[in-house]
DNA sequence: GTCAACATAGTGAACGATCACTATTTTGGT
DNA sequence: ACCAAAATAGTGATCGTTCACTATGTTGAC
C-alpha cells in the first residue's frame, strides 16, 4: 500500500473563480456563467474565444460545491452494496457508476452493515438530507416502504413482484428452460435449492420451478430453502435420505450447484453419471470444477447499466425506460459436464396436466 | 426492479434552515451552528434544549452542501473500483466504506473502465475538481506519479515496492511458508503461476516464491506470469511438457489453482497424489471444489477497513497508523485436500545454499 | 431614419452554512 | 458591592455559483 501526501502544510493554491475569469476576460460573472450554462451557445464568437482564453490561462474550474448549493441540484445518485452471501458483483458496479458518470451523475457507495432496516435506514437519512438524487440498491430492502423516501430507489437487479408480468417470465423463462431440458435429458425427479428468499429472483426461480414441475407432470422431491452459497448446496444434499429418488438438482446458484457437487462425492454419487446438477451465473471458478457446472450465462454488465438507466430516468421524472436487449440474448443455457441422461432418457414425458 | 418515484410534481417541501431555527428558538443563527459544532458543548444547558426542540419541531436537518461551500472541505473520498480479472472484494469493499462513515467521510465510486492511464485521469480530475479529499484505488495505478495529484492516493490492498520493509514482509513470509510447508512434504520440484504482475501481491509473492526456493536448495520449473484467472492456472498446466518433474505448484490465487486442478485431471495427474497444489485466498467455492484447495485465509474485512484508515489519516495529515493486527494472525495457511506428500517424502532438505 | 423585435451582456440578490469578530452575561475573589 | 476574567451569545461578511431581472447593442421592415 502506498501513500502519497501532497497539499505541502499551508499549501493554498488559491483556486480562481467564476468572478477571475470574467475579470480576466472583460466580461460580467454572468456572461460566464451563461458560457457553461448553454456550452457556448448565444454568445458572439469573440465573446467566447475571450472567455475560453481566460479559463484557460487561469486553469478554472467551476466550483461544483457552490453550484451545487444554488441550483439544488447534486448530481449524485447513491448506490447500496450487497452484503451476506450474495455475488459480489464488480461488473455490475462498474457498468452501473459507468452509465451515471456517462449521464453526469456521481455514485455514491453506501455500505452494508447491519440488517435490512438499518441499512434502509441509512439510505433514507442520505435521501432525506438532500445528499443524493436517487438510490440504487443492490440487495433487498425487504419490508420497505419506498414511498416514504423523498428520492427515487431502485432495487435492482431484480424485480419487483407486481412487475412480474414485465420482466420476471424472462428470467423465469429460463429457469423453466433448465427443468425442460432436463426432463428431456430423462429425468423425472427433481430438488430446487432455493436462494435467499429476500432476493425476488430467489423467489422467482424457486416459483417457476414449481411450476415448470406441475406443468409437465414432473415430481419434485422438494425444494430446499438456502442462501445463495455453497455449504447451502452442500448441506441439502447431505441431507437428502436415501432412495429420494432424486436424480437432477436445480441449484440458485453456481456456488449452490459446486457445494452440491462435493456432497454428492461425498456420498459416492457421481455427478452427472448418478445426479445432474444445473447452476446458475456462469462464474469462472465453475466451469473449471470438475466436472464443469452447467450454468446460465448472465450478462451483470448488461444489468448494471440497465439498473442505472432506470433511476436515472426515475430520478428526471423520464418513463421508465424499455429494456435494452431483451433477456433473452442475455440469459442463456449452456450445457457443460455437470448434467447428463437421466434414468428415462428416450421416452415420451408424462402427459401435461389439463388445464382445469 | 421497481422504482418509487416520490415527489410529485412541484412538490417543495421548503426544508428549513439553520435560520428558522435559530428564530424558533430565539437565538442567533450562530449559536445554533456553534450547537452543531462543538455538539452542545459551552452552551447553557437550558440554550441547548431550546435549540434541540426547535430542530425537532421544524425537523432540521443542516445542508451539508452548504457547509461544504463554506468549509471547503467536502468530507468526500473516491474508491476506484477495480476491472478485470482480480477478485471482487465486496467484503474489502463494504468494510471500507464503513470504515468511512464511522470517520465521517461519504465515499464516492470511480467505475473502471479503459486503461489504468485513463481510469487515474478521471480520479485525478475529482480531485482536482475539488470534489474529494483522498482516493482510495483497488486496482494498480502502475506508471502514475501520484505526486501530481493534489489529493492524497491510497493504493490497496498492495503494498508498494518501497515500503516492502514495513508490511510486505508478512505477505512474503505466507508465500514462504507455503514453499516451506511443500518442501517438508517432501516437494523438490515447483511451478509458480504467478498473478497480473501490475499488482504488488503478484509481483512480491513471485519474488518472494524464487526467493525461498533458492535459500532452500530447491528447484524451480519456472515461473508463469498469470492473470489470476483460471484460464491462467489450466493454460499453464497444459503447456506443461511431461517429465518436467514438477510436483508442487503455487499458485497466486485459489482461482488459478482451480485452473490448475482441472488441467492436471485432463492430463490424468491426480491432485494430490501426482501433484500437489496450493492457492490463495479462501474463496468458498475453493473449499468446496474437489479436491478442496489448500490455500491462504484472508480477512478482506480487515484489509478494507485499514486501506480506508490510512486514507483518512493521509487526509487529515495524521501519521500513518500502525497495521491493525499483526498480519500473522491474518494470512494464515490452510491445508485441505489439494496437497500431500511428495516423492521425497521423509527425507531431509538438501544443503542450503550458503550465502556468498 | 425610425422603431419594434431580437440578440447579447450586465446587475444585484439569493442559496445556507461558517468565520472572525464583537457584545453581553456570569462568575467568583476581594 | 465591585470588577476583571471567563463563559455565552450575537453581528455581519463571505464562500462561488445561478436566478430573475434589467440594460444595452443590432437587425431589418417600413
Amino acid at each position: 500500500m502506498s501513500v502519497e501526501s501532497q497539499g505541502a502544510p499551508g499549501r493554498t493554491p488559491k483556486r480562481s473563480t467564476l468572478l477571475d475569469v470574467a475579470r480576466r476576460a472583460g466580461l460580467s460573472h454572468q456572461t460566464v456563467s451563461r458560457y457553461y450554462r448553454d456550452n457556448g451557445e448565444g454568445l458572439k464568437a469573440a465573446t467566447k474565444t475571450r472567455i475560453e482564453s481566460a479559463i484557460a490561462e487561469l486553469d478554472y474550474r467551476p466550483n461544483l460545491i457552490a453550484r451545487s448549493m444554488r441550483t439544488r441540484r447534486t448530481g449524485r445518485l447513491a448506490i447500496v452494496l450487497p452484503g451476506g452471501r450474495a455475488l459480489h458483483p464488480t461488473e455490475f458496479l462498474n457498468a452501473a457508476a459507468e452509465l451515471a458518470r456517462e449521464e453526469g451523475f456521481t455514485v455514491e457507495m453506501v455500505g452494508y452493515d447491519g440488517d435490512a432496516a438499518e441499512r434502509l435506514g441509512r439510505v433514507l437519512e442520505l435521501a432525506d438530507w438532500g445528499q443524493v438524487e436517487g438510490v440504487l440498491s443492490i440487495s433487498p430492502l425487504d419490508g420497505v416502504d419506498r414511498r416514504a423516501s423523498s428520492v427515487p430507489i431502485v432495487v435492482a437487479p431484480e424485480y419487483d413482484d407486481d412487475m412480474r408480468a414485465l420482466r420476471n417470465l424472462a428470467d423465469g423463462d429460463t429457469a423453466a428452460e433448465i427443468i425442460e431440458h432436463l426432463a428431456g435429458l430423462g429425468h423425472r425427479t427433481f430438488l430446487h435449492i432455493a436462494g435467499d428468499l429476500r432476493w425476488t429472483s430467489a423467489r422467482n426461480r424457486r416459483r417457476v420451478y414449481q411450476e415448470t414441475i406441475d406443468r409437465l407432470g414432473l415430481t419434485s422431491y422438494g425444494i430446499v430453502d438456502g442462501d445463495w452459497s455453497a455449504q447451502s448446496g452442500f448441506d441439502a444434499v447431505m441431507g437428502l435420505p436415501v432412495g429420494s429418488g432424486v436424480t437432477a438438482i436445480f441449484a440458485a446458484s453456481d456456488q449452490v450447484a459446486v457445494g452440491v457437487v462435493r456432497a454428492a462425492w461425498r456420498r459416492g454419487w457421481k455427478v452427472p453419471d448418478d445426479l445432474s446438477v444445473w447452476g446458475w451465473d456462469d462464474q469462472e471458478l465453475s466451469r473449471f470444477a470438475v466436472p464443469a457446472i452447467s450454468t446460465v450465462t448472465v450478462d451483470r454488465e448488461l444489468e448494471g447499466r440497465f439498473a442505472m438507466r432506470r433511476l436515472v430516468a426515475a430520478v428526471r421524472g423520464e418513463p421508465e425506460p424499455l429494456e435494452e436487449p431483451s433477456r433473452k440474448t442475455v440469459n442463456r443455457l449452456v450445457d457443460r459436464e455437470s448434467a447428463a441422461p437421466g434414468p428415462f432418457a428416450g421416452q415420451p414425458l408424462p402427459r401435461r396436466r389439463s388445464a382445469r
